[in-house]
DNA sequence: CACGTCGCG
DNA sequence: ACACGCGCGACGTGA
């Protein structure tokens, strides 16, 4: 069946709006809603595949809904100027594209797209509507669907809605849709409405009776007193309302369905415009980015002489800076050298001239051959020694290279990561693409995904001499524009004091790992195995048959619909049956109880007894990766496995920190900052009464207590701690009277107090946090002590969530980065003093504000020691850094 | 591949 | 009435 797809064009260009934060091309244009609605076109062509297409657009748009974005009164709203301007580029655009664009003098697009749908209908056509807006429900049949589409995080993804499922989401037909608005009324379309119907009254009605005009015929059914004498009453605003809701679907469009045949959008006018419009990412789908290689790619080449590659070499050590791309799959495959003007690959194969004993013995075994490893391994650690390197993430090549600190590696990777920490990645191209305005071909371009019986794309020497030159390419181009990038923005103290260092430390603990007792997890395992046997009996039981416990969708069914218990829906796709929603339920239902047991334990053995086993390698050790280029904050991150959210708060859980030991001879030393995020917010806040409080190292959550609840230090009750701790912390992630009252189970009121009491006591963190925002706001980002930067688009965004959003960030990064910021050098301090004084301890885990240390018998005073001073000395702020060190057997006894 | 859920700081 | 705590990563489900 052949497809036709219609897109409302306004309100998804108006949905891109506000889902991508503002932006400009150099001359000013704003772009950033015609960029997305290109991606939400692109998606949508994607999934859909569309044989027809056609955009609807307003005729005259000079006023536009805000309902859903930041208004929720739903009232009109002239258009921004910063959107206004980019109607006419996304027309023109479309046009370029050969797109068929609709529009009709005195009907709207709703008309349009009505009409152009029973249109293709007619014509026997699966027919999609594309838009922000739920009117466009009452289209839906079962050959029409309406697809909205939603942004987030630049992800999009498509709720879609045939009648039947719009039956489902809204209890009545499409048809009915119309009536329920109707009785509801509309403010944002100027619909009237029943007044006193609201959309649960105008559902009930219509789902009865199907219709205002059968509603009427037997109005004194209709069982809510309330509804039915507003409704009888207010009959004739029913009716004109209806008539309002209705979208015509007979309106005199002169475009039919097979005048919009969808063909190749990908023109040189659009990507002549797309240029000019300097949307770099969306250039890549106008060009086909593999066929024009870049004109200094021909002075790429291959070298595989030995001769050559040691002049190669001795050539390099004279420029002033080397690019190096280091290319492994499972062996060493060969080096990627910039230098200049022209860019080798140099291939790791046949260095030895005629073909050695080794050479023959490794072409028939496949084996890495040993021999040529260790020569080019020689070359690498000569070129290391020129202090001249510039390497993509020194970290995860420095088994080769052997680096220190002292060789002045330049690590792309990490400049690039400070100058915008929210890039996804730090590839050669996303490099290019920032700073040398170069679009080139990624890794997976490069290396396409090929068929079976197909050469592999790796194996194609051509495309890896262009995927390793173009990396070292980059790298000895981007250098001084990063390195200029980072003093513009004055953080090259930070990348230079703080990142680098840090990356040596980090490459040791990963070399380190951490020893894991294997029995140990598995009996541990089996014991929860047990436990969850048993009580997945009890719940099949209770529940009268078996089902998926794991699957939300299940579960939700089975609780709020079989079981009947109250406590509806939540999610789009269900009924939430997250712990919090569960908790509340529990007293009365002990099944529940049941449930949450059934997590937790599945939980502990899936991620943790189970899911840690796959990482213990032959040393007995787990190897994880700590990851220095990924949080918006300035936080490291761990992986493969996760070592940073092993249980602690349960017992049970627990247990799993028992397992992690340290090797024969050796204990493990554990350290920890006490509080620091609030410590450094009561140093950058400078507010009197926290700086007291912790100068008199008073209890803080109990001082603030006293000071909030307004009683003796000595008379605050447990109560009274417990909500000032969580007050402390609500302070600390960006207060909400919600997200308080939630923590508290309390009403939103008294945690609206408890704020309010709290920033009279405290007025100087209120002014500092009213100050943070501010700051983020006209720079778009916020600063920590030591000036790492975490920009905050979504301030800029128009959408009221976003900007919440973005407040409560600007609140949070200072105080989150400063504290990464202080343990990051406490780190390098620890790394480096542990090395000065000639011990063989090593740090092997670190949790944030904790380090864990795994100390040698004879050594551990002094590490204590070391622990404690390097890490309250790492940063001098106006409270005093305070660290609780202890030692154990075993992680969960050190800590 | 997105989502819901839940482990940690 | 609405939206909502900050920062992460891993797992299982289901489209």
């Amino acid at each position: 069946m052949k497809k036709l797809v219609l897109i409302d064009g306004h309100s998804i260009l108006n949905r891109a709006f506000y889902g991508v934060p503002v932006f400009t091309n150099s001359k000013g244009v704003h772009t950033n809603a015609v960029y997305g609605f290109l991606n939400i076109m692109f998606k949508i062509i994607e999934l859909q595949s569309p044989d027809y297409f056609a955009v609807a657009f307003d005729v005259h748009a000079p006023t536009f809904r805000h309902k859903m974005f930041d208004d929720y009164k739903g009232t009109r709203k002239p258009m921004l100027p910063e959107l206004k301007e980019q109607v006419p580029l996304i027309k023109e655009l479309l046009g370029k594209m050969d797109i068929k664009t609709i529009e009709l003098e005195g009907y709207e697009a709703d008309d349009v797209l009505g009409t152009m749908s029973v249109k293709g209908e007619k014509e026997g056509m699966e027919v999609s509507i594309i838009s922000g807006d739920r009117d466009l429900l009452q289209l839906a049949t079962d050959k029409v669907q309406i697809c909205i589409p939603k942004t987030s995080k630049g992800q999009t993804t498509v709720e879609y809605y045939n009648a039947d499922a719009v039956k489902e989401k809204y209890k009545v037909t499409p048809t009915e849709f119309i009536d329920v608005k109707a009785l509801m009324g509309d403010s944002s379309d100027n619909i009237p409405g029943v007044p006193g119907i609201g959309e649960k009254g105008a559902t009930n009605i219509i789902s009865e009776f199907g219709s205002i005009e059968n509603a009427k015929e037997h109005a004194e059914e209709i069982s809510n007193t309330r509804n039915k004498n507003a409704f009888i009453e207010n009959y004739d605003l029913a009716v004109l309302s209806k008539e309002l809701a209705t979208i015509n679907t007979d309106s005199p469009v002169e475009v039919n369905p097979l005048d919009c045949e969808f063909g190749d959008i990908y023109t040189k006018d659009a990507l002549d415009m797309v240029k000019e419009l300097e949307m770099k990412s969306m250039i890549s789908r106008f060009e086909n980015v593999d066929s024009g290689a870049n004109d200094f790619e021909e002075d790429f080449e291959v070298v595989s002489d030995t001769g050559q590659i040691d002049k190669l070499i001795e050539s390099a050590k004279k420029a002033d800076k080397i690019g190096l791309f280091i290319y492994e799959t499972e062996k060493l495959e060969g080096l990627g050298l910039c230098f200049g003007d022209k860019a080798y690959y140099i291939k790791n194969g046949n260095q030895s001239g005629d073909e050695s004993l080794d050479d023959i013995y490794s072409r028939f075994t496949g084996e890495a051959n040993e021999s040529n490893d260790d020569y080019l391994n020689t070359k690498i650690k000569e070129l290391v020694k020129t202090k001249k390197l510039i390497i993509n993430d020194v970290k995860k090549y420095n088994n080769y290279l052997d680096a220190t600190v002292d060789d002045e590696v330049f690590d792309a990777s990490l400049a690039s990561y400070l100058l915008n920490p929210l890039a996804n990645s730090y590839e050669y191209d996303d490099i290019a693409k920032d700073y040398l305005g170069m679009l080139l071909p990624s890794e997976e371009e490069i290396f396409p995904k090929t068929k079976k019986d197909e050469t592999p794309s790796r194996e194609i020497e051509d495309n890896v001499k262009r995927f390793v030159c173009l990396n070292a390419y980059v790298l000895f181009n981007a250098k001084d524009k990063l390195e200029e990038a980072l003093k513009d923005t004055e953080m090259y103290d930070v990348y230079k004091d703080i990142e680098v260092p840090l990356s040596f430390a980090l490459y040791d603990m990963e070399q380190v790992g951490i020893k894991v007792d294997a029995n140990a997890l598995k009996d541990y395992s089996a014991k929860l195995l047990k436990e969850i046997e048993k009580i997945e009996k009890e719940i099949y039981d209770e529940a009268g048959h078996e089902f998926n416990i794991n699957s939300p969708k299940q579960l939700g069914e089975i609780l709020f619909e079989e079981m009947e218990i109250p406590g509806g829906k939540k999610t789009k796709t269900g009924y939430s049956t997250a712990a919090g929603v569960l908790e509340k339920l529990e007293p009365e239902y002990p099944f529940v109880r049941k449930i949450l047991t059934y997590r937790t334990l599945t939980k502990l053995n899936s991620t943790y007894a189970e899911g840690l086993q796959n990482y213990i390698s032959e040393d007995g050790r787990i190897h994880g990766t700590f990851n220095q280029t990924v949080t918006a904050t300035g936080r490291i991150s761990s992986t493969d496995p996760n070592l940073q959210n092993i249980p602690v708060r349960m017992d049970l859980g627990r247990e799993i920190r028992k397992v992690f030991v340290p090797k024969d001879g050796c204990v493990f030393v554990d350290a920890d900052y006490s509080q620091i995020e609030l410590r450094i917010l009561a140093s950058m806040s400078d507010d009197k009464n926290l700086i007291d409080a912790y100068k008199n190292s008073k209890d803080i959550h109990t001082s603030t207590a006293s000071l909030v609840f307004n009683v003796p230090i000595d008379k605050v009750t447990p109560l009274q701690r417990r909500n000032a701790k969580a007050v402390n912390f609500g302070i600390v992630y960006g207060i909400s009277s919600f997200g308080l009252s939630q923590d508290l189970s309390i009403s939103k009121k008294e945690a609206q107090k408890y704020i309010e009491d709290y920033f009279e006591n405290y007025p100087g963190v209120k002014k500092y946090l009213d100050d943070s925002v501010d700051f983020a706001k006209e720079n778009g980002y916020a600063l920590t002590l030591y000036k790492r930067r975490r920009p905050i688009p979504e301030l800029k965004a128009g959408n009221f969530i976003q900007k919440q959003f973005g407040e409560r960030a600007a609140m949070n990064s200072p105080i989150q980065g400063t504290a990464a910021d202080i343990m990051k050098i406490a780190m390098n301090k620890v790394d480096a003093e542990l090395k000065k004084q000639n011990l063989k301890s090593k740090i092997v885990l670190q949790i944030h504000d904790e380090l864990l240390i795994e100390a040698y018998e004879d050594e551990v005073e002094q590490v204590k020691e070391l622990l404690k001073k390097n890490m309250e000395e790492a940063a001098s702020l106006k409270v005093p850094l305070d660290v609780d060190v202890n030692t154990g057997t075993n992680w969960n006894d050190a800590h």
